[in-house]
DNA sequence: GCTCTTAATTGACCATGGTCAATTCGCAGA
DNA sequence: TCTGCGAATTGACCATGGTCAATTAAGAGC
């Protein structure tokens, strides 16, 4: 929350100072709502976005209506800038579940940046290549996890992994989404945290869970898990 | 099979003349059969790999000693190129699945290329969003799709999308690592194999399944999903 | 404060797929 | 052709999590 700045994006690190600056100039900042739609799926992408705060919801619609979470992404990311490399329609769907600050700008201005800077192309690269580390071990969760151990994953890493002692973690969106995004039903989250809780002896108010240490999730939730305790690589989620 | 040359892989579309003339040189390729293991996870990187013939096996171990599959890659792709813009230790280990020609280099000589060649860094992003998009629907399947239906779609894409008649599909592995790679035991994949034996008419005979046209395949495993009919963006498997 | 709407929880039941054990199949090597 | 070993299949059983319905909790607007 603390206020972010366009240069402060990792992901735009290595773009040039004309870059920002035309960035300044020609981007669309606008606060948007919980339940805006940003872009939908198949649409053909004009701007790419990026985020300063708040949090956006990806995802795509299956043929009975239901959603597939893509991903949930925290201030500090970019996002509907892939059409460049693409067909130039957005691969995904994207709506604002948290009130949110987000800048648009023409997809243009990034394409001609990466095809005139070498540095920045590396840089997205560099990004690319993590998040793809992340999403193995994603993908690995989905298997080796099951629904309680997920969520400690999850918790885990939303706290600072490095504190010794009690922690305090607010979930950052609603159950219901957070649900869909580590891939179960409601009904499923609310009976797998209460397992967590009677497991590991963390304490659930609403949004809030606190625990004395991280120790007990660590030991609960990556036991099953190819990376060693706290799993370093992961899909960004803070 | 046809004879691939270092100048088909897609990935590396946009190297210089001189790139693949020092890869032409201080490249080294081998034959390597199956069981062979290329590299390990964390071990220190040197090369880089260019798979020309046969299929390998990207993986971890779990604590408790299983595998999780990374992805099985064809020929065509390189793999172990990412320490570059990383910790450089490799992510994952490596291990032939069948008989194989590999072709390694120094990491060294890929890392300068991108570094001074804009060109093959935008590729490789292109590349890498393609993969994102795939891992994305990857993802998503083993959320909607049950397994038979699974197996149903990987067959389907194994298949040429685009033939009308009967088509005959040589699974490129075996049946043990391909239930791993589509998340599922070997048990359940013998079992989910039958089921979808009966469900769409498919014959299947050892290693090689036959069926007369893709649209029982298409109607009974793309239902679910949030891609159109044939599932275009996806992991490549062939 | 009250009302309405949506989120969250809980219960009962069931389908899917994992586990363990026992065969059977298929192929490489003698 | 026979033998032996790993791959594949099949059966029986069970754990996990999905589904549907009912109930409770929480938060926004008046």
């Amino acid at each position: 929350m603390s206020d972010l700045q366009i240069r402060d994006i990792a992901i735009l690190h290595g773009a040039s100072e004309e870059f920002f600056t035309k960035l300044e100039s020609v981007g669309n900042e606008r606060k948007l709502d919980k339940g805006k739609i940003v872009f939908i799926h198949e649409e053909q992408a004009e701007n790419f976005y990026i985020l300063m705060a708040g949090w956006v919801k990806l995802f795509r619609e299956t043929a009975d209506g239901a959603q597939s979470i893509i991903d949930i992404l925290p201030a500090g990311h970019t996002f509907g800038e892939t059409p460049i490399f693409e067909d130039g329609l957005y691969p995904y769907s994207a709506e604002i579940v948290e009130p949110s600050v987000v800048i648009s700008a023409p997809l243009s201005l990034l394409k001609e940046e990466l095809q005139s800077n070498n540095e920045l192309s590396m840089n997205m690269l560099k990004h690319l290549i993590r998040y793809k580390r992340g999403q193995d071990r994603e993908l690995e969760h989905m298997t080796v996890q099951n629904a309680p151990q997920r969520i400690g994953c999850f918790l885990m890493r939303l706290a600072d992994s490095d504190s010794k002692g009690p922690v305090t973690i607010h979930l950052p969106y609603d159950k219901t989404l957070l649900a869909a995004r580590l891939g179960m039903q409601p009904e499923t989250f609310s009976r797998a945290l209460a397992k967590l809780k009677e497991q590991t002896g963390i304490r659930v108010k609403g949004a809030v869970v606190e625990l004395d240490n991280l120790e007990q999730l660590i030991n609960y939730s990556c036991q099953v898990c190819s990376s060693e305790f706290p799993c370093k690589d992961v899909v960004s989620l803070k």
